[in-house]
Order: structure tokens, then sequence, then C-alpha cells
RNA sequence: GCUGGGGUAGUGAAGCGGUCAAACACAUCUGACUGUAAAUCAGACGGCUCAGCCUUCGGGGGUUCGAAUCCCUCCCCCAGCACCA
């Protein structure tokens, strides 16, 4: 499959300046890609972004992959309501470390260039700027922008100057990589459409030459209308000190059927044969959910490794199969203990709950008794009885467990 | 600064002197049905030493046998006006 045929059918373009998408066929591209450090960790939406750079990368073009620095510094005022709070240099530069950590992670295997636009903005003074890059461009085009009307119109929430320039410095982003690199596309999120447009206003303004910007498609999920990647708890990230691994496996073991396929051709780089296989097998029998457990195991692995996969599959037997805690060995426990909240014996069944979170406040624990959510080792409780035997395992309903040890 | 309207449990929102731990909706949790799903139905949803008691209705003070409900005061939000520009 050729990359323009790959990227239409996994979903992949939202908008392009291109003309014919089969112009990404026929030469090697540089192309970079540019990712938000204003959070500690990235998401599974920034996930999306990465696959395509994936598929980009597989089909031998050159990534230039950048952690902003300096734009996280400034704040994108693309798709927000009001002005951000500005975040400390400190706290920024934390964050690119992570965003870094991660891309190259998330890309191991593959070569390509890390840059942060930090290191060219450090050594910029104001007077360049504002004659450099400033004067190329119009108040009347950047005010027209609809983000930009939404914050200054009648009703927005107002915008400083520092957001206001934010496009501007994305778009010189391009243009140095461009003079630097020869790069020539940017790949984007949907909501940089009008950022990398600037970039591309700016190259042809002072080389005269065309570059170009792919967007990809914000992933919906299909079965709630929102955006994908938000549980009730909040974001999934990659980082597994915010979503734990066995967390992270089972948000995409839980996906509907509906999303499923969608997903499987986003987040997983296997084949239209072996995606088309699981789309008949998850139709023909959707409670084996054969497509969620190829999803989810194909996305763990990437993002965390094999080894960690095959330990949280072996403690998703033991919580959801029918494998008693007693047959896990020493350090399976000990894998287990990582994933769920563990706390020793000779408590009360309430009192336990209490102390593994699993429920807020003694009265809402006898109640959860009482209406027959809580067993232990497989077996309905139905008094507040105090366990002994170890390992135990309590459940609470079919999807929160406490590991007594 | 003035005038008017507000601040009630996770959210929205009733209540306007006792029957208020506080209607209703949503969210959440549990059970049934299932596929660790969705939908649907049922129950729960401040705390505790749990047929009883304790702490809550922006904060503090007061009136009253009794206050989320009345009065005083302070804080905060919204709308309009004025001041400023």
């Amino acid at each position: 499959m050729t990359l323009s045929e790959e990227l239409r059918w996994r979903g992949f373009i939202n908008q392009t300046t291109l003309e014919n998408l089969t112009e990404l066929d026929t030469k090697e591209w540089t192309f970079y890609h540019g990712f938000d450090a204003s959070s500690d960790s990235q998401t599974i939406g920034n996930l999306a972004a990465m696959m395509l750079d994936l598929v980009f990368l597989r089909h031998g073009h050159k990534a230039i992959l950048l952690a902003g620095g300096a734009t996280s510094l400034i704040g994108d005022p693309g798709g927000k309501d009001e002005e951000r709070p500005l975040q400390s240099e400190e706290t920024i530069r934390y964050n690119v470390a992570q965003a870094e950590k991660q891309l190259r992670h998330i890309m191991r295997g593959h070569d390509f260039t890390m840059v942060n636009n930090i290191d060219w903005y450090q050594s910029m003074n104001v007077i360049a700027f504002l004659r450099d890059i400033g004067k190329h461009f119009g108040m009347s085009t950047l005010v027209q922008r609809d983000y930009i009307q939404k914050r200054i119109g009648e009703g927005g929430g107002g915008m400083s100057f520092t957001e206001f320039s934010y496009t501007l410095l994305q778009g010189y982003d391009f243009l140095h990589l461009f003079n630097k690199y020869g790069c020539t596309l940017q790949l984007a999120g949907a909501d940089q459409w009008g950022n990398s447009l600037s970039g591309i206003e700016l190259i042809r303004k002072t080389h005269a030459q065309q570059a170009h910007v792919i967007t990809l498609p914000l992933v919906i999920n299909k079965a709630t209308g929102k955006k994908f990647g938000k549980s009730e708890a909040g974001a999934i990230w990659l980082d597994e000190v915010k979503t734990s691994v066995y967390k992270f496996y089972q948000f995409w073991l839980n996906i509907d059927d509906e999303g499923v396929i969608d997903y499987l051709k986003i987040y997983t780089l296997l084949s239209k044969a072996d995606i088309d296989a699981l789309e008949v097998k998850t139709q023909a029998a959707p409670q084996k959910r054969a497509a969620q457990k190829t999803l989810a195991y194909e996305v763990t692995k990437l993002v965390h490794s094999e080894e960690r996969v095959n330990n949280v599959m072996k403690v998703t037997e033991v919580l959801f199969g029918n494998q008693p805690v007693a047959s896990l060995s020493k350090q399976e426990l000990t894998d287990l203990a990582a994933e769920i909240p563990t706390t020793h014996s000779g408590e009360s069944v309430v009192k336990t709950l209490l102390m593994a979170g699993l429920a807020g406040s003694m009265s809402e624990a006898g109640r959860l008794i009482k209406n027959g959510g809580i067993s232990l080792n497989g077996q309905k409780v139905t008094n507040d009885e105090v366990i002994n035997t170890t390992p135990s395992l309590l459940k609470k309903g079919k999807n929160s467990f406490c590991l007594i040890r």
C-alpha cells in the first residue's frame, strides 16, 4: 500500500494543502511535527499524532519532532476560551524532557531528529523578531482568524499580546526548520491548521517556495460523540505514573464495538488484512472482543513494553477470569500489588474497603455489603467479617479490587 | 461606588420559620441482564458506635421553644448604572 493510500485508509487526513496526496508517494519528504509541552505527559490524543509520524517513518520519510519549549511558555490560544496562566520555565523544561522521553520511546527503532524551539528563540532578540517575522504578518488577516475573533469579539474572554503572537512563533518554527533541514511538510493536529498556514505563508514570502501541511482529525469517541481519550477519571496518559499500565490496558480493552476498528487503524500498525479479519471476527462474535483484545495488547506494548503487557494480561486473568489469587507466584503477586490497592490481613471487610479507597466512608462500605456489591475470593460478603486468609482478593462490583497479602 | 438578582449536597436546581439530611434532574456507585460493553430495569447516593445520634444549605453573629428559611454584618458571583479611560 502506498503512503497516500494508507493515510486515507487509516483515517489520518483531515485537511491538507497538497493538491494531490499521491505527491507523498513519489518523493522523500522531510516533515516536522510539533508537540505541546504544557503538561508533564502526553495523552493518547497525542499518541494518535505520533502514530501518524510512525506511518511516515515506515514509508522512509525523514522526521523532525519538535517538543515546544518556547511555544509552551507562551501558550497556544487556539481552542481556548480564555487566557491561560503562564507556566514557569522550570516546569516547561521538565515537561519538554518528559515529552522527548515519550516520543523517543514510541519512535524506538526509527531514525529521527529531535528539536526544541527554545534553542532558536532563546538567542533571538525582540527587534529581530518584530522586523524579520512580524513584518510578514498582516494584521487584517490575523484578526480575521476564528479563534482570535472568538476571543476579542463580543462576549469573548479577551486575549493578551502574548497569546496573540503565538501563531508567529509557530510560523517561524516551520521557516527555521525549512532553512536548517529542508523541511517542507508539517504534520499537525486539526486545531493547528491556522498556525501551520502561518508557517507556509512565511516560507512563501521569504523564499518564494511552497511548503505543505497535513492535519489529522481529532479522534472522536463515536459512542459518546466526545473527544476520545478522556475517561471519567480524566485523560489517559502515556506516563505510567499518571495512568497505570493496568488502567491503560483496561481502557483499550473496554472500547465499544462501534469504534474499535477505527482505533485499530489509528493506534496500531497492523496491516489492512489483519484489521479486516478482526472486523469480521468482531461482527460474528462481538462478545469475544477479539478486536478489543488485540487493540489493548498492541497499544500497551507500544506505549509501555511487551513484558509489561504480558504482566498485565496475567493480572487480568486473575481479576476477571477464574484464576484464584492463591495460584499466583510470589513475583506475580508483587506485580498484581503494583496494579491494584493492597492492604494487610486481620482487618474487617469494611475497614479494608476503606483502606483500599474502594469506599469513601464506613457508611458507604456498609451499604455496598448490604447491596451485595462486595465479594471476597469469589464469595459474596454478607456481613462484615474479618479477613484472615492471605492472599485474598476483595472485589467491589466488577471493576474494582483490593489485594490482601 | 450605587441599584437590583444571587451564593443550597459532585453538577444544575427546588425549598423561603417546624413534617429538611433537604424535592427533582444529571453525574456517580451497586444489583439484575450481559461481553469487564451499550441500552434497559431496580436500589443507593453527608457522617457515625446506624430503628438512634451527630455535622451540613457562602463566613460570623443574632431573633426564636425551633432557622436553609427572619434580622445584622462580612466575603464572593452576576446584571445594569455611575466613576475612570
